[in-house]
DNA sequence: ACAGCCATGTAACTTGTTACATGATTTT
DNA sequence: AAAATCATGTAACAAGTTACATGGCTGT
């Protein structure tokens, strides 16, 4: 959250409302569920911490407005997580203790598991795929939904390949 | 956090030190970052929170230890886990953040920046490639690592094309 | 005597998250 | 007069993270 408020900065200074507004569209569907006390909360700390700074903006016929901009070790920590690459490669570590919890407990049956998140990911491609086809080809919006796309197919044919061994290692 | 210990404990009742290891192992190379310390506050939390119960056991040749197993509530958590299918498609929105941010501040050359992510990730796929030629086929390491490499290969396809989108534009 | 493993924790800080409070202005 | 929008925050808790503290037992 704290970078994401810092590279909305980096474009220009803004005030509390104007970034959640920001926010909420750069967030697509999934912006409604932003709680607007969070972006506050997110700046006021970015403050104590000295990577932005506000001053008050007074408007004639609307309440007052802090804007908030980047000092610079602000900037500074936007180069850091700009050149950072580490890319979450988290979730197949996750399902695999799911997959072992799964057959441990024998709550649930392991194949029965490794099938209903497949259904459920192919249910959300379906989804995207829908999306995508409303956006404007060659937008930043199509791009975006490409790139979870891409994930989305990878992680079901992972899925494909652990019931393929799991049905084999029944049969043996 | 809290999930993972949750799922080792599903499988048989464990102290934290045990649990540790199992982490660590788990975990495999990334496991020497694990704080010893995390174990416990962890375990402790769930005790508080009612999903695990301890009981002391007195070793007669070693320390005490605790030993910890799931509650009724703790049980049902886990299940609530397995059957849980919400997978993270967050990075391709962060990273698109990332380029909006480079292409505002111009600190950094977006293309460069899609650039030396790629050479990263390419790296990182070798990497895992040479991992995967040491581990037993049809090993439970060698699936884990067959998802992460989906993954990488799904992600590294993505800013290939994003690349591409780039070049287009500049060419405009 | 000293290193190293077994075993457990606490204090403190940061971050995410939610619920709630406040008040002005504009539109209907 | 009510509803929507503009605008800001606080208090409190949950969770991740780290640094540090403690002690017994084992092998050399």
């Amino acid at each position: 959250m704290q970078d994401v408020i810092l590279s909305l900065l980096a474009k220009e200074p803004a005030h509390g409302y104007e970034l959640r507004q920001r926010l909420v569209k750069a967030l697509g569907p999934a912006g409604g569920a932003l709680n607007p006390g969070q972006v506050y909360v997110t700046l006021s700390r970015l403050e104590r911490a000295g990577l932005v700074e506000a001053r008050e903006v007074a408007q004639p016929s609307h309440p007052d407005k802090k804007v908030y901009e980047l000092t610079a070790s602000g900037r500074e920590r936007v180069m850091l997580w700009l050149t950072d690459v580490t890319w979450s490669r988290v979730v197949p570590l996750e399902f695999h203790l799911k997959l072992a919890a799964a057959a441990a407990t024998r709550l649930t049956d392991p194949v029965a598991l490794v099938d209903s998140q497949r259904l459920e990911l192919l249910r959300e491609l379906r989804q995207l795929q829908e999306l995508a086809l409303q956006e404007p080809p060659d937008s930043d919006g199509a791009l975006l939904l490409e790139g979870a796309s891409l994930r989305l197919q990878a992680d079901i044919r992972w899925l494909e390949v652990c019931q393929q061994r799991l049905v084999e290692r029944e049969s043996r």
